[in-house]
DNA sequence: GTGGAATGTGATATACTTGTAAGAGCAAAG
DNA sequence: CTTTGCTCTTACAAGTATATCACATTCCAC
């Protein structure tokens, strides 16, 4: 959450697709149509690139010998060659993934995932603190208070993540449920109370602080 | 796991792919570009040295023969020239192994495990306490419970070594499958609740003690 | 190649999570 | 202090992930 992702991919209904996907996921999206393009909005310092290996203008691979030149940030390559060899040569030219099309939204996400994640552990970052006693592991999901664990369930992991990364602003359901929900979500916003209650009961086991408030009539608010 | 290695060679995007794969497989990196550098970084102990041929300052060769002045691990060269002439040269330098570029990453990364595996063995078993009564040896990749002997195979050995080295922390099938079998592996993630079903089949039959802990809907963790 | 072990796959059962609905409880506005 | 509308609580239904099992496929040693 809160990422940068640059994606450039000259298939017009698939950067829509997926910089739609990408956002509701919570992700800010940057995209890019051709290789010129990319390497000029590669100057706004995205955290992973998604780079297609087919594009006019500068092909994946040129494009990405100049990336390099300019910032160092997991580059995955997209594309529909399936030879080992283009993986190979992919991977040489400085790419640190390479996922075939036709991909799975899920599998995407989870690689993106992955080497974000990479990237900042070997930046050094752990826990943080995102109340009083209560501290977040994002590479392990897991939240703590003071020397609970917290037990929470992927969803309400991803509830108290997404609003303890902006204490004191209000969301309303809708907000919220989109952020931890997927694409395909089924339901609608009003598990978001459900969830934040079970959240409160679990919490509640533990401390009496409260953490997440109730806005009336608006939303809800991480308490700082 | 765990192991530190020395990558030396003047290709920049190379060695950011290569350090970037290896260090999602788990390893530390340190690189250099030319052969004095190698040198230096030669003092902070790696494990195993990946060494090009052609560098700048110093050659591959040269670099070889003052490193085992110093240190005695393991040095595969890596190179692009074919002949045989050199690849006997470079072993006669003292050098372990000989890959030649292009090399698949999968191909590079049995040969790295594999010297180091030897590495280990020569060197000596020395058993690791991952919990309770659980002991790892890393050299003769064996489990033992107390006095009992788990006959794990081979992908259930990594996976418990894998998890048990990260202790806490929460790995969803996706990734425990990246580390655990090649990168362009055939199968898909799945397979891994099959792998740890076993690898509790086997436990359970000595113990009651449960090591690998499911975190719903996000994978597995080994309990601490 | 052949045979046996290891790994992967698909179907089904089970466990757990999330979504839904209905009523009680509360805060705000008149 | 009563009405209105939103939120909380409770119980349950629906949905989804994991465990298990049997079998298929792949790998490896011979």
């Amino acid at each position: 959450m809160g990422y940068k992702l640059l994606l450039a991919d000259d298939d017009r209904d698939l950067v829509k697709m997926l910089s739609g996907y990408l956002e509701l996921k919570g992700y800010e999206m940057i995209t890019a149509r051709d290789g010129l393009e990319t390497l000029k909005k590669v100057e706004e310092n995205p955290d992973l690139i998604l780079l297609d290996i087919n594009m006019p203008f500068m092909d994946g691979m040129e494009v990405m010998r100049r990336i390099r030149e300019q910032i160092s940030c997991p580059v995955l390559f997209l594309t529909a060659r399936a030879e080992e060899e283009d993986r190979v040569n992919g991977l040489l030219a400085g790419g640190d993934d390479y996922i075939l099309k036709p991909f799975s939204l899920r599998e995407l996400e989870a690689r993106i995932k992955a080497h974000l994640i990479r990237e900042e552990r070997s930046r050094g970052r752990k826990m943080v603190r995102a109340a009083d006693e209560l501290y977040l592991d994002y590479s392990a999901r897991e939240v703590r208070i003071g020397e609970h664990v917290l037990e929470l369930t992927r969803t309400e992991y991803e509830i108290v993540e997404f609003l303890s990364r902006h204490p004191g602003q209000v969301f309303d359901r809708e907000r919220i449920y989109e952020r931890v929900s997927g694409y395909d979500a089924r339901g609608d916003s009003r598990s978001v109370t459900e969830l934040i209650r079970r959240i409160r009961k679990k919490t509640e086991e533990i401390t009496d602080t409260e953490y997440i408030e109730t806005v009336w009539g608006m939303g809800y608010r991480w308490k700082k």
